[in-house]
RNA sequence: GGGAGCAUAGCUCAGCUGGUUCAGAGCAUCUGCCUUACAAGCAGAGGGUCCGCGGUUCGAACCCGUGUGCUCCCA
């Protein structure tokens, strides 16, 4: 027999079985006569490295699809990655100018060379881990969201919507981003607190003709407004007040001074003005700011826009042309107080948006952009939900942010200023016609047979926003847009379950659901949908709870991990330390966790192994118990666990069946059927320990695929692989059984503390009498509980020797006889204890029952179930009591 | 400013329909063990104002109200 290393290693194991289910194509799907599982990976960015959030999501999906897969499902799994646009652009842009190359100094189709140079490195990266993770992956599918296919569903969908007029282009005040240059969508902005300053800046006023004017009240010249952003002054076309307020009714008319720059602008009124914020009077700056751009539409103002693409200074500004808008600011509010236009400054607490994908400030800009109309297709994304055709995990946590997205939904900006990314199949003529179709060609001749003409037609420089790409997601990998109706989309789609980070539910969830709704019309709901659940998972934090970021450098490295513990231990860690939809404080500690319970089974595999050379088929079993035990308490569990994942609540499936292998299976059933030293094990208690151990493997397999698969072939000689065997649906339970089980574990325990306290020390035997009413709840355990406390013998009957210790089990009195002087006071002090506890317990029932209204108004079952508790508690402090008085003779 | 969620052992969290599977688990702590699978282990034990206050109820960790403290989302 081959010898078993001392501890599990699991570097040996894992790339071997990688290689072995790649080889044997368990993972790959093809359609057949099952029920399809399926799930999209939700794909990572191509812009670097799995982190902790990927790995939870990874593992979560792959528990899913694994079990499915035992379970008889058809189980596919896709893998995949997204191009990131913003994000992998910024990223390759500045791999160039390390390498002293700037992006401007290349053409489009150059600049793209690189960046899929870039995307095989980094897609080749998290590909390498996900495999390492032990993900169970159909690697025949998988999918990038700038694929040749993919690209041409991309533009179908936009044409398709474009001709449906939910495409539309046009200028409109969006969130710019000048370090990408380019536009974002709303979801793309986070808003921070920041302390700011509010400048107080005072503007003369004149009439019509220009001649100063000065407030009849109070005799003071200009007009003072409050701003936050004193670089915008030169974009100003209008200094607004409250047409009630009193302080400016003199100004009907007037002009103001735009300070440095002496345009004059109009004073104009609006109710739109807060009197008590600031001053009450606001400066107007269309181009600069959504709510005056609203304000400039209405009273018809001029535009004019201040700031260059990359946040420098415009020529419009006429000053400090060219200048960083920061650092125009500083110099700018220089020249204000020097020139004596500043009243004030004060200190002003307010949210800046900044670019999700490269932190710069986002600055509102007027541009001309093209937008995806929501609002039709928010409404049946909307209804799907709240119908429950989609459920959403854990426990509908989600569906208020859910739905208040859809019912305030915007229209959605897709266009970015990017070279990475679907290129916006939309073509002009020079003289300002567009015509919009999938591809060149479609788009000349399209051009002719509306203009009669041909002529030299331009695509658009612009790509489209990478979310426009993966909303097509579940529906694209199986070429169900680009080639509909074929075999593939047919049968995976909608998928089963799609596993993500509550952080996208906007940007992906919600838009996932509008597009499969959109493109399967044809279909009643729930085949147009593209999942059927969908499952959160919480955000990784660190063990401090802060998130994880590469400033804090406190996100680890998950090869490093899966080096240090195996990925068995990595996914055992990451799932037990994770409640459904909550976040979770990573920390080392659970995978030490892991790695422990990778040895303990290492360790119950050696056991076993130990008898495989003593089987004796000639041996009967004589005692059959604990494997009668084990068997219901292993069905019961399997139930158990099976109502668990229908909950989606795999963090404590995983606790569940932890608990059943280390204590139930290990440190009970084990020991119990162990044989003697040298001595034989009955072949049909073997064969049942090696069935249970493999069932156990099979249900753990999930959760911890390597470790389970090399033990299943090192405990017996196999035909299959156990990523494949299938589940045994739960069998009958044994109740009876079950509570002779606790018995005799309770027993076990109490002898075992009387040693301990006792000073009894392991080797010394012990006689033990045991008085009870129901002795056929003892008689089949008897040998196992004798051999678990070493004891001599087991009597039943009293053992009323001065000598005894006297101790209660259920109701059940206990003697033991052994060669030690006894701690009568400690044994007293223990029966008193419980004691006091049994007849507080008492009180408070009969307290129940001797109440009226509760007799009256409780369930019957409820105060039958006080009426068992009564007896049983009185029984047990009547044998207390007992204990009690023989302690004192 | 609007909305959502959370508060239970030292830590991380279970606790479903209100009632002995109601005060639990894991980790940590303490005590005793190198018992021939496992010291990365075995055995045993201790540990709680279920955030405060009020209400509903025969009965509240659980339902309602309110206060406090955290977290997240949206503007």
């Amino acid at each position: 027999m081959e010898q078993l290393s001392k501890n599990y290693i699991p570097s040996a194991v894992e790339e071997r079985w990688n290689k072995h289910w790649k080889e044997k194509k368990y993972f790959n799907s093809v359609p057949d006569d099952r029920q399809p599982y399926t799930v999209v990976i939700p794909p990572p960015n191509v812009t670097g490295v799995l982190h902790m959030g990927h790995t939870l999501n990874e593992t979560v999906q792959d528990i899913l699809v694994r079990r499915a897969r035992m379970n008889g499902y058809n189980a596919c799994w896709v893998p995949g990655s997204d191009h990131a646009s913003i994000a992998t652009e910024a990223k390759v842009v500045a791999m160039l100018r390390g390498r002293g190359i700037d992006k401007n100094s290349l053409t489009r189709g150059e600049f793209l060379e690189y960046a899929y140079e870039w995307k095989e490195k980094y897609g080749g990266i998290i590909y390498s881990q996900i495999e390492k993770l032990g993900c169970s992956v159909d690697w025949n599918r998988v999918t990038f969201t700038m694929d040749t296919g993919y690209y041409r569903a991309v533009m179908k969908v936009f044409t398709d919507l474009y001709h449906k007029g939910l495409i539309y282009r046009g200028a409109r005040m969006i969130n710019w981003d000048p370090s990408a240059m380019t536009a974002l969508s709303d979801e793309e902005v986070e808003y921070k607190d920041v302390q700011g300053k509010l400048y107080y800046i005072r503007y003369r006023i004149t009439d019509a003709s220009g001649k100063e004017l000065e407030n009849p009240a109070t005799g003071e010249k200009g007009i003072v407004i409050a701003t936050q952003r004193p670089e915008t002054i030169m974009g100003d076309t209008a200094v607004c007040v409250n047409p009630n307020d009193q302080r400016y009714v003199h100004l009907k008319g007037a002009r103001a001074v735009v300070p440095l720059i002496n345009r004059s602008i109009p004073v104009i009124f609006d109710e739109y003005v807060d009197p008590a914020f600031g001053t009450g009077a606001l400066k107007v700056t269309p181009a600069h700011d959504i709510n005056d751009y609203n304000l400039g539409i209405k009273h018809h103002l001029e535009v004019v826009d201040t700031l260059n693409q990359d946040g420098t200074l415009s020529e419009a500004a006429e000053i400090y042309i060219g200048e960083d808008r920061f650092v125009a600011r500083k110099k700018i509010v220089e020249e204000l107080a020097q020139k004596g236009f500043v009243v004030k400054e004060e200190e002003y607490a307010t949210r800046l948006g900044y670019s999700q994908r490269t932190g710069v400030v986002v600055e509102p800009r007027i541009s001309t952009q093209w937008f995806l109309k929501m609002k039709e297709l928010a409404t049946p994304a909307l209804q799907a939900v709240l119908n429950g055709d989609i459920k959403i995990h854990p426990g509908d946590k989600f569906l208020a942010t859910y739905r208040y997205w859809l019912e305030n939904v915007k229209d959605w900006c897709i266009s970015r200023q990017l070279w990475w990314g679907q290129q916006i199949p939309a073509w002009y003529d020079g003289k300002g016609n567009v015509v919009v179709a999938e591809n060149e060609a479609a788009a000349k001749s399209l051009y002719s047979e509306q203009y009669g003409v041909d002529a030299v037609l331009t695509q658009d420089e612009d790509v489209l926003d990478t979310w426009f790409s993966s909303w097509l997601w579940p529906m694209e990998v199986f070429k169900g847009i680009s080639n509909p109706g074929n075999d593939d989309i047919g049968y995976y789609y909608p998928t089963s379950v799609l596993v993500t980070g509550q952080d996208i539910i906007f940007f992906w969830v919600a838009r996932m659901i509008m597009a499969g709704l959109e493109y399967n019309k044809d279909k009643p709901v729930d085949k147009a949908i593209p999942f059927k659940d969908v499952y959160f998972t919480g955000m990784v934090r660190d063990k401090q709870g802060r998130k994880m970021s590469k400033q804090l450098g406190n996100s680890p490295d998950l090869l490093q991990l899966i080096e240090e513990f195996g990925a068995d231990a990595v996914r055992f860690g990451i799932m037990i330390a994770s409640p459904a939809g909550n976040d979770l404080l990573f920390d080392n500690a659970s995978l030490e966790q892991g790695r422990h319970f990778n040895n303990k089974l290492w360790n119950a595999l050696k056991l076993v192994k130990m008898w495989e050379a003593r089987v004796d088929h000639t041996i009967p079993a004589a005692d059959s118990f604990a494997p009668d035990w084990f068997d219901s308490r292993l069905n019961e569990v399997k139930a158990e666990i099976g109502k668990l994942f229908a909950e989606f609540r795999l963090s404590e499936a995983l606790k569940t069946l932890y608990s059943l292998i280390w204590d139930d299976f290990c440190s009970w059933y084990l020991e119990w059927v162990k044989p003697g030293f040298d001595q034989p094990i009955a072949a049909e208690v073997y064969a049942k320990t090696v069935s249970f151990f493999t069932e156990l493997l099979q249900l753990l397999h999930p959760f911890m695929p390597f470790i389970t698969e090399e033990i299943y072939h090192r405990l017996d000689t196999r035909q299959e692989d156990l990523c494949v065997a299938q589940l045994k649906s739960p069998a009958t339970i044994d109740r009876d059984v079950l509570l002779k089980g606790d018995l005799l574990k309770q027993s076990v325990t109490a002898l075992r503390d009387i040693r301990l306290k006792n000073k009894l020390g392991q080797k010394e035997t012990l006689t033990l009498y045991i008085e009870t009413a129901k002795p056929e709840d003892y008689s089949p355990v008897k040998d196992i509980l004798s051999r678990q406390i070493n004891a001599a013998a087991v009597h039943f009957g009293s053992g009323t020797a001065s000598t005894s210790i006297k101790l209660v089990v259920g109701r059940d009195k206990f003697y033991v006889l052994a060669d030690v002087s006894i701690d009568r006071g400690e044994q007293k002090e223990q029966l008193q204890k419980d004691l006091a506890y049994q007849k507080g317990f008492l009180s408070a029932v009969l307290k129940k029952l001797g109440n009226e209204r509760f007799v009256q108004n409780a369930k019957p079952e409820v105060v039958e179930m006080e009426r068992k508790k009564m007896t049983d508690a009185e029984a047990k402090i009547r044998v207390i009591e007992e204990s009690l008085a023989q302690l004192e003779e």
